[in-house]
DNA sequence: TTATCTGCAAATAATTTGCAGTCTT
DNA sequence: AAGACTGCAAATTATTTGCAGATAA
């Protein structure tokens, strides 16, 4: 079946079969998505996009395979206070860049920003030995979010 | 109403009445239970607890609290990956110091640390002047939060 | 007094799950 | 063939909302 040679087949079918799991078209529609619709999606979002190249997904398909790939690290989930998960490549060989949010509480808008990107990564990485060595945890990832009003919203 | 002697009539209910709200026995059961049951609460939590001091209270009336409570800056809210909110009292009189979250993926543990807590926030009050002035936006709160699995999952 | 609060029950909205049929390997 | 995956519809779960009565100021 020839869709099993996207532009994915090189980096991600391999993580999924690599844990026994299966490469589908509605999985394929999923990666899809992702990569062409931008970030912080929802499962809606991402639904949506999905169901333009494979109208036959269901939303719980959706759901299922974000949840499948954030267990393998390839998509990171994330909440930005409305009450939905949010949904994008984790870092490697598809994401945009290591980028952390800036979200406006009044319109919902999400900045991404990697000013101090560096300062940061270089903060967490030395943070998370810290606290793995005592609190004994294997750490895997972090959330780091900033909220407020967009200059619009601040009047 | 003697009710509102209480400890926290000092510092938490001059800033509820400064907003035309009021003070009544559920917002006082409430702060209660966000005192004396810990960091990390669910809204379930709170109702639990406040419910012991106040057996009408609704769940409701709870949500409605810990909205306007976080309104009024009183209280973060924030998420842990579980879907459902967590709320604690932010910094003020009654916090119990500035700390972060690490996060078990797994049994759900949350952890909260004060290492690194000063480079921490140094280095968010830089970026958060920075983002401020880049993007325009009037920054209210953070969240940084590890997540990862804990010494005993991690087998 | 009167606007704010309340509890309750019903309504939402996101996410999950059961299941029988369909595919990937 | 066998287990993994699917879509659908029904079930869950956290949270919100409408409303009539109660209450703080």
């Amino acid at each position: 079946m020839k869709i099993h040679k996207g532009h994915h087949g090189n980096c991600c079918c391999g993580k999924i079969r690599g844990f026994g799991r299966r490469i589908t078209p509605a999985r394929h529609a999923v990666l899809d998505a992702l990569s062409t619709r931008g970030e912080h999606l929802t499962a809606e979002d991402v639904f949506k996009a999905s169901s333009r190249r494979y109208p036959n997904i269901g939303l719980a398909t959706v759901y299922r395979t974000l949840e499948l790939f954030t267990k393998l690290g390839m998509v990171s989930k994330f909440d930005t206070g409305d009450d939905k998960a949010r949904y994008e490549f984790a870092d490697g060989p598809h994401a945009k860049g290591h980028h952390h949010h800036l979200v406006c509480t009044s319109c919902r808008r999400i900045v991404d920003y990697t000013d101090f990107i560096k300062e940061e990564m270089d903060l967490l990485r030395k943070t998370e030995e810290g606290l793995a060595k005592k609190y004994g945890f294997k750490i895997n990832s972090h959330v780091m979010q900033f909220y407020g009003l967009c200059r619009d919203c601040a009047r």
